[in-house]
DNA sequence: TACTTAAACTAATGCCATTAGTTTGGAGTG
DNA sequence: CACTCCAAACTAATGGCATTAGTTTAAGTA
């Protein structure tokens, strides 16, 4: 049944992720990753149909450990505002720690194709969460996720682009932003 | 002086735009656009250095295009935040309908090798015009604009991804978004 | 011990960017 | 008009990549 079982999906997806977080995702590459593990590009193909699967799993992988550093970070205790303040700092964190992991979690799914319907992305289920507290209507609460995870996404952008250059810390763009942003949609709403 | 100038950098960038136009940025490769001239490869390396160097140069003329469909299309006679709402409208119209367009506009300068210094944008100094009714300080302001940046982005990223699917409008969540966001921002400052 | 089969392999194809070195044709000069 | 020059084309080659077809191998099973 199991001759030779030496690599396995979880084995190169965990690779991939490594040199996606040592040289940038185009590093990933079945000749890169066969090096890794000393065999040969075609050797991989027993594995995965090809690079574009690897690539589909890597951010999967990549959006859950994400959602975990997110989940795991948040403090139960603190009002609805700053309980987000606190994501999406830890969100920021995350991105500008483990660029390559983040990297990969922005990989776009086969359309027609991801294993999550719309909205149903764990990251999407946790702002849905956080937002709770605003009973905002299901429509308002759709834009309002939309918004965030904009305007994080966006703060991350700037930061790998510009983040060593001078000026106003996007540290402090981000307090800003999510305070008036929250701010807007409360005030929308009443 | 000029021995058999048929070719030059300007319809070079062209039609690189040209075929991230028909087929993505994936598609702008030495061997294409050679192809697309009747000429072999290595002849476009008697205009650029390399294809690092079409691309940084087809970055910077999407970003004129864009600037200029964004400039020349926004009344003057309307208020502060519906003058941004047109904008906005503008920005996402622009993305939609030129995708290989804005793709390239998103091409990310060499570090430290850009044209143009931090906020020196076109596209940057457009917003910053349009928030001046808002009277913001300046440092809120910066960040003003890179939220308003990060949501136009976004929301561009999400039709991209899923305009097709069900679910609620990507232009309900536009306007929503920058009345709440600008709404925010005034808030924030009184 | 022999069989089966997954997982490795070799060999090949056809993309791609890039470099080195060569040819060529049009503009300017005598 | 013939000559020179040189930018812009070319050919030939290298080395990287993903992927496919077909072959070998070795570990577990009968």
């Amino acid at each position: 049944m199991t001759p030779r079982p030496g690599l396995n999906q979880d084995m190169i997806v965990d690779r991939a992720l490594q040199l996606a977080e040592e040289g940038g995702l185009s590093t990933v590459t079945m000749a890169n990753l066969a090096r890794s593990f000393s065999i040969k590009p075609p050797s991989l193909y027993n594995h995965f149909r090809n690079l574009h699967e690897i690539k589909q799993s890597m951010a999967l992988k990549a959006q859950d450990m994400l959602y975990d550093h997110l989940k795991k970070s948040v403090n139960k205790e603190v009002e609805p505002v700053e309980r987000i303040q606190e994501m999406a700092k830890h969100y920021v964190t995350f991105a500008n720690r483990y660029p390559g992991i983040y990297e990969a979690s922005l990989i776009a799914p086969d359309l027609n194709e991801g294993v999550y319907q719309n909205g149903e992305e764990p990251l999407v289920q946790l702002l849905q969460k956080y937002l709770e507290p605003f009973s905002l209507p299901d429509r308002e609460t759709i834009h309002a996720i939309r918004g965030l995870r904009s305007l994080l996404h966006g703060l991350v952008d700037l930061h790998k682009k510009e983040g060593f250059k001078l000026g106003i810390e996007i540290e402090e763009s981000r307090i800003y932003l999510v305070e008036a942003f929250l701010k807007g949609i409360e005030w929308n709403h009443k």
